[in-house]
DNA sequence: GTGAAAGCGCTAACAG
DNA sequence: CTGTTAGCGCTTTCAC
């Protein structure tokens, strides 16, 4: 059969396109009785609004574009997934983009998305500083949200864990367990999330023992590199090994175990992110949980909140950009606990 | 500043929107003088096609849905990459749906795509039954392509590896590397991937030795079922473990290693998929790839190819059904290792 | 080769 | 409360 439109269902019920189109978009009020008359033609039909119509003309797609680095970041699949929830409840759709890690693919992306004129854009930015053109650029074109990392100050309104809590989170419990020689391995660069731990690390290790020298050794968030990772720092022997990410903590616990390492009896080692892997990992792994569904909420909220970018570019102040960080959660495992401790079970996959 | 238009550019060019949307659309030929002006003032004016208003006048939305059970499943994402980016490639946007595992969400997600009519529909139904009815009326829409799991015979067009072959692939591998007492822990249900693996195990089996008695428990795509499964295998001594898919696997591994077996010596561990997880798994796990590359590659040409419903339903028979069978690849790492053989390093992850 | 005109299906003024 | 009338921005006949 044909697609079914409002003029089918305006004649069935035997009043206007008009009047249909309220009755089902629920704009204005409308009499009692024409509306039933109006539902029961458009459910007899079985009309579906076509919106690609109500978007051309009303100007709002009720899509947004979610742009990230790579899907196959095992960090990502659960945020996605909650963000997916969260729009779609607000019957938004969610246009996927991924970058491949490539900031030129990212720019292609974002443009794409934005000649299909979504509504807003949800974007990871691939990296800190050459994602940030491209990312002012779409900003001042839909309102967008930055997640989980940043892109340079002022640059967009932005929601992300709050890294530093969650860090000290960490060296309180290893200074609570008894650790007192603990060793970081973090990523180098500029991206935030490597950046704010291993400066709350530097910070929180100064605050516990001033005296205390400091073994860092820096990287990237790979479980290579915690492999790596662990042949420079081993010949210390620390007592705890605070990692970056769960993918390093895998790689030194993988590591320590080969050079015959007690974890945790002799050292702990901690990760960040709780990603799937981490409580599968042997020992499971202590680490720090993000608040993945109130990360998306809060970036949903703010999507919604920002009014889109004006046609004509205003004087006067910009709006200043606001940025919101959620605490984390620790979640202790085995790989961190001291003797007879109870832990958190492993995770269900 | 206001959208820039196919009136501003025709505008600019001084020529009428006819012949602007000619040039940049590439329908039909233009002068080659005119052609370039065009192209020099929507350059200028930096014109951004409009999509939405081109959807509703050509009916195509250049648009796909992907529906999918969990992003979480740690299969997908690889899978929804490729997907993304073969679809990109070809100047098609993705919208995703994800199903939570439940399929009035999966009808429900349909619908919502339907609405805004996505050109095709790419699916990995939740559950091979309760999701037949959903798909088939949205296969009746648009072209549908069934991904990774089927949905009854004859639904629609599918794509997905081949299981028995890849389960062929471990019992030669076993086979040849000594293994003579194997035993299956597999998945219960009729879901495709849970199905065909047992049955091409049992066939394969048999076809291995006639005489020996089958060994298998079935449970669920699960870390958990896989520990639990163990228990129960572990008494009769096997020496050979397969698993229908990687999850189960890495479950049946831990369990192996706390009740102190020996693997690969005295027991080999083989899994199925190799997510991510596999090449992680202490020792690495030996498994089956899937092509997921080809997959998505494939089901891409299956929707293209497909043409779009006919509007009037046409009688006579109906089309039949495309099924595609990839073939899978082994991927041979410790878990199955014979002494001294030499076996792929970890995966990167 | 180019332009004028007619809509795609819907919403939003504006009258009644 | 309801109908009439304009379009949203684009593609596509149909003339020239």
């Amino acid at each position: 059969m044909a697609e079914v439109t409002l003029r089918d269902v305006a004649r069935a019920a035997g009043c206007s396109v008009a009047t249909v189109s309220r009755v089902l978009a629920g704009t204005r009020p409308v009499g009692a009785e024409t509306a039933r008359a109006v539902r029961e033609a458009a459910d007899r039909l079985g009309y579906r609004p076509n919106e690609v119509a109500r978007a051309l003309r009303s100007r709002s797609t009720g899509t947004v574009g979610l742009v990230l680095p790579q899907i196959t970041n095992p960090f990502f699949p659960s945020l996605v997934r909650e963000l997916e929830h969260v729009l779609h409840a607000e019957g938004r759709a969610v246009l996927l983009a991924d970058c491949d890690d490539d900031p030129e693919t990212e720019a292609a992306r974002i443009g794409a998305l934005l000649g299909r004129r979504v509504d807003a854009l949800l974007l990871i930015p691939v990296d800190e500083r050459r994602s940030r053109e491209a990312v002012a650029a779409a900003a001042a074109q839909v309102p967008l949200v930055l997640l989980d990392r940043g892109c340079g100050p002022g640059v967009a309104d932005s929601v992300a864990v709050d890294n530093a809590a969650g860090m000290a989170l960490v060296l309180e419990h290893l200074a609570a367990t008894g650790r007192r020689r603990p060793c970081f391995i973090g990523a180098a660069g500029t991206a935030s999330a490597a950046a704010e731990r291993r400066a709350a690390y530097a910070a929180g290790v100064a605050a516990l023992d001033p005296t205390a020298p400091e073994r860092a050794v820096l990287g990237e968030f790979s479980v290579e590199w915690g492999r790596a990772a662990v042949d420079r720092i081993w010949p210390a022997r620390p007592d705890a090994v605070v990692c970056a990410n769960d993918l390093i903590a895998a790689g030194a616990l993988q590591r320590l175990r080969q050079l015959g390492a007690d974890v945790p009896g002799e050292v702990a080692v901690t990760g960040f992110d709780d990603v799937p892997l981490a409580g599968l990992a042997d020992p499971a792994l202590t680490t720090v949980r993000q608040p993945v569904a109130e990360l998306a909420a809060e970036a949903a909220r703010l999507l919604t909140r920002r009014p889109a970018a004006a046609l004509v570019p205003v004087p006067g102040p910009r709006r200043p950009v606001r940025t919101v960080r959620l605490a984390p959660e620790l979640v202790v495992r085995a790989s961190s606990a001291p003797g007879g401790v109870r832990v958190e079970p492993c995770a269900t996959s």
